[in-house]
DNA sequence: CGTAGTGTCCTAATGTGATAGTACAAGCAG
DNA sequence: CTGCTTGTACTATCACATTAGGACACTACG
């Protein structure tokens, strides 16, 4: 049963908190391909958040492709999540990404090897 | 003259993005105690932003004791801002960076170990 | 003094995020 | 079929973020 986490009182959204942390979940393999994730309801109370919102983010996944919902039944992790573009638009879009995030790390002051670690921890989870 | 940057398209608001910004700014030195920040209303431009955003997040700065206004002068750095108080920010600031990065980069197809090497070939440059 | 530039304050309007509550639709198990 | 669980849809409400525009207070400078 995965753990997902938000901030009620960040001010990101809690959307695209919830939005992130799925994504991540799957990207890390934490949520394999065809796993069942929680329930509307049942993640809106262990969160702590609307029912809403958490029906929104799953509609809004299953647009995008990452997952899969079956009325009555529960939503779940879909078998090829990664629609591939090109090769090489990828890898362009890749560090163009990897650019941005290593740039915006370092105007808090953090290092690359720090970015690096702080990747492993993730791996972990 | 620091460059700050803000982007209108994302779910984080203007004015929490600027905040991290000048935090940043000041907590990695690229500002030092005293230096005079651009107007509120030149900022607002550089941005294509509001100025009464700009001028809310300067009277938050100052609130928090980063920043001193002087009227009909401007905007400075604060003399002695504790480097302490900003540690927690930024580790949340990084986290949140992260799953972004995650995310971001599980919708191009990519996964974790490959976000790692990534970086380290960045390492190598 | 007058003027320009600065920060500050105010109102109004619009869009979005989040909530509560209710109701409906689809699948499964008895 | 009945009952339960699931996702979905809708209204209404509240709070906040952002914008536009204007007005005011303070300071430096000629």
């Amino acid at each position: 049963m995965p753990t997902f986490s938000v901030d009620s009182t960040s001010p990101t959204p809690i959307y695209a908190q919830l939005d992130r942390s799925i994504r991540a979940a799957i990207a890390t393999g934490e949520l394999e391909s065809g796993a069942q994730l929680p329930t509307v309801r049942q993640l809106a109370v262990d969160l702590s958040v609307n029912a809403n919102t958490v029906a929104r983010v799953y509609a809004q996944l299953e647009r995008d492709g990452m997952l899969e919902t079956r009325r009555g039944v529960g939503t779940f992790v879909r078998e090829s999540p990664s629609p591939q573009a090109s090769r090489a638009h990828r890898e362009r879009e890749l560090g163009e990404l990897t650019k941005r995030f290593i740039g915006d790390a370092a105007l808090l002051g953090f290092t690359l090897p720090e970015l690096i670690s702080q990747l492993r921890n993730e791996e972990m989870k």
